[in-house]
RNA sequence: GCCCCCAUCGUCUAGAGGCCUAGGACGCCACCCUUUCAAGGUGGAGAUCACCGGUUCGAAUCCGGUUGGGGGCACCA
């Protein structure tokens, strides 16, 4: 059996740093063991959902190099793999019948709650001190009952009955795992009522179908996996294996969020962060190869990476180490590489000087080309090029003379120095 | 509140019972190199391995508890 892993990005934000990781470990299993690794877009939330968001994960993905197996038709090019489609808004019907096959045999209910009802519930029980969960209402209406809801013009959704006893797996990182079906909070929702299904059904409904064998993702899910499980059987499927990886920290380390820093991809980006450093850097969050080395290409990673190397504890995200990475790698670069990838940098700040009434001379290959002994171990990021040496195209600098005197100089033997040198040039 | 997970320098980490006087890297400090800034080199500070108890001749490593932290509990994903 071949193995086949996936990432499914949901299109309601830009390509996150954490999902980022998750993508890199699942493509890094997929090449290291030879399966397949494949791209999902969960867009069943409608209402976050946008093709922008879509643009900015599958480029960020691109960039950083992790190139699906199998995958949605994107900007003209068509669909890869057999499993598709690979959108979930595409693939509602599979929901539904699997959602209808799950009814007729009971495993699921409609239910009639309102929200007021189930918020209600929800205050009831936060004031008994109890975890919030679905009291079971409608688990048991009678066909009288249910037509007098359907007659008040209540639209049902679907709950999924979760049972009782315990759940238990053997996840790849975390080792044994049980929870109880007490701690699920009751009988979940899989379909809304307004006929679209949710995360939890889908990701199971599709998992199943496109025969993935190892789920990798972020801890986070660790406590939703028995809903997961519970449901590949309800399904006849079978239960794929579980690695869940840590968690990306903020500095005070809580779970990776915007409020404390850059979370996007593109904003790395933007910044000049190259695509072999941002690898590196995060293959580095929570997998070490276990020896002192810690430069390592995509490929080196490939052949490296272990998921039974993968830590428990959370890694926080350390800019700094990343820097000093991205220097690292600047620093690898060929002249003619270096040159391709500083250009953008360097005219966009140049034309931002211009913008501001400068006068500013174009640079030439020549000129680029000139810069890179100039600049290569100089830059932390490629977006630092300009404050290194956009002087070099103004056609007036003003320069705060503080700045021109050595460290154990004074300014009048600077002054001296700076006539002589004058004279000579 | 309930459930689950986690715990080695500030940070990323090595560590699979004796190789540990706990190693490396980032960051920090000093010096060398350099008439700038970096890069590079050398060295330094920095961890009673969260705590308590147990198992063992021997524990950072195994077990139990405590504390602390995090995550999850939606008609979000």
């Amino acid at each position: 059996m071949t193995i086949r892993c996936r990432i499914a990005p949901s299109p309601t934000g830009p390509l996150h740093i954490g999902t980022a990781r998750t993508a890199l470990f699942n493509f890094l299993f997929a090449r290291h063991v030879g399966g397949t690794f494949v791209l999902r877009l969960e867009d069943t939330d409608v209402a976050r959902s946008t093709v922008e968001f879509e643009r900015d994960i599958l480029d960020g993905l691109h960039w950083l190099g992790l190139e699906w197996d199998e995958g949605p038709e994107v900007a003209g090019l068509p669909a890869l793999g057999p499993y598709g489609p690979y959108r979930q808004m595409q693939r509602l019907p599979l929901y539904q019948e699997a959602a209808e096959r799950l009814l007729s045999e009971d495993r699921a209910y409609h239910c009639y709650c309102t929200p007021d009802e189930l918020a209600a519930d929800r205050q009831a029980q936060e004031a008994a001190h109890q975890a919030p969960h679905y009291v079971g209402r409608c688990a048991r209406l009678s066909p009288v009952e249910r037509r007098a809801r359907e007659a008040e013009g209540r639209r049902p959704v679907i709950r999924f009955r979760v049972g009782e006893g315990k759940v238990a797996f053997d996840d790849i990182v975390r080792g044994h795992v049980e929870i109880s079906t007490e701690a699920l909070g009751g009988d979940l929702i899989i379909v809304r009522s307004d006929g679209t299904p949710l995360y939890h059904f889908v990701v199971v409904v599709d998992d199943a179908m496109m025969a993935i064998t190892h789920v990798i993702r972020g801890e986070d899910h660790l406590s939703n996996t028995p809903k997961h499980i519970l449901l590949f059987r309800a399904l006849g499927a079978e239960v794929p294996d579980f690695a869940h990886l840590p968690l990306i920290l903020n500095p005070d380390r809580t779970k990776m969020s915007k409020r404390m820093g850059q979370t996007a991809i593109a904003d790395y980006i933007a910044q000049g962060y190259i695509q072999e450093a941002m690898v590196n850097f995060l293959a580095l969050l929570g997998w070490a190869s276990g020896t002192e080395e810690e430069l390592f290409t995509l490929d080196e990673l490939i052949a490296r990476f272990d998921l039974s190397r993968v830590h428990q504890g959370g890694a926080v995200f350390d800019r700094e180490r990343l820097e000093w990475l991205d220097g690292q790698w600047i620093r690898r670069l060929s002249a003619d590489d270096l040159v391709d990838r500083m250009a953008p940098f360097l005219a966009a700040d140049l034309a931002l000087l211009r913008a501001t009434g400068a006068e500013v001379r174009e640079p030439s290959e020549g000129d680029l080309q000139a810069l890179v002994p100039l600049v290569q171990e100089r830059m932390p990021v490629l977006g630092a090029i300009g404050s290194l040496v956009d002087f070099i195209f103004l056609e007036s600098v003003t320069v705060d003379p503080e700045l021109l005197v050595p460290k154990r100089w004074d300014a009048p033997t600077t002054l001296e120095g700076l006539t002589a040198a004058r004279k000579v040039i």
